[in-house]
DNA sequence: AAATAGTCTAGAATGATTCTAGACTATTGA
DNA sequence: TCAATAGTCTAGAATCATTCTAGACTATTT
């Protein structure tokens, strides 16, 4: 479970995203991936970070989970209004989104398929296809 | 275009719905619905208000669209971390997504199929499945 | 028409996110 | 090795969308 050499392939996936492999971007990335495939919003991993006695700023955690999706090491996935999930599997896939709690759940993207797609509008391309699958409780709704 | 009895139309909908058809709902009623299929933000309709000389403030703005969501007359679609789009069709449909000018685009819901979904989580029903085809012009890219 | 229940409003409050300006740090190259 | 530089971090302020509040107003009921 533990990687042999953790910071020499942190700090390599940095490099390669042409960021500077900083203590903080290693802390935060470290955090979000060494759990498996997760669903954070800023302030979750800000939270988990001052936990583990990582003294970093929410503006950094922000600039941080920006940075990191546009160099694609994240996803961003956007499911309420004023809340975004940061996905750490980039990989194709959907989820079910759990309107009680708010929580977000992977569908495996082999599972799903998405067919007789009309031609994209004149002029554009696909830059990528999300499903949401919105699920309730029959109890608390 | 115009229909005969346009208040008398617009007043059973909101009665239907459980709302007394004020002067303010009416208004934003027939702002919405007269335009065919519109995807628009409370900033938007406020402002098309104001512009159309009804005296409306922005609270009412959101309440009403939030009323009108609740009673089944819109939907809302969240594309943007931040913003939320108000659909006036609430048949069966997908969207595009113009990331570059953050515009919507109704997909006909006959066109596109999602197939394969597997079974929502235990203790879960399916309220709704949200397809977003998110495209790019690749110039401004 | 009075009583009531519901609605509207301006402005304050909230919550998420971004900006700012100055302090700090990784990288570069002599 | 060490200064120069370019990039990064931080606390707090600022911004933006949205909701709340409390009092004034209005549709409905009697």
């Amino acid at each position: 479970m533990i990687p042999a050499r953790p910071y020499a392939f942190a700090i390599d996936r940095l490099r390669k995203a042409g960021l500077r492999p900083t203590r903080q971007r290693l802390a935060l990335l470290r955090l979000m991936f060494d759990g498996g495939d997760r669903h954070v919003t800023a302030e979750q991993l800000h939270a988990e970070a001052l936990a583990a006695k990582l003294r970093v700023s929410l503006a950094t955690v922000y600039n941080t989970l920006n940075q990191f999706t546009a160099a694609g090491l994240l996803r961003e996935v956007v499911v309420e209004a004023g809340r975004s999930y940061f996905d750490t599997n980039t990989s194709d896939h959907h989820h079910f989104f759990f309107e009680a709690s708010g929580r977000l759940q992977d569908i495996p993207g082999a599972d799903l398929k998405v067919s007789d797609l009309p031609p994209p509008p004149a002029g554009t391309t696909v830059s990528r296809v999300d499903v949401i699958v919105r699920v309730k409780s029959p109890d608390n709704n």
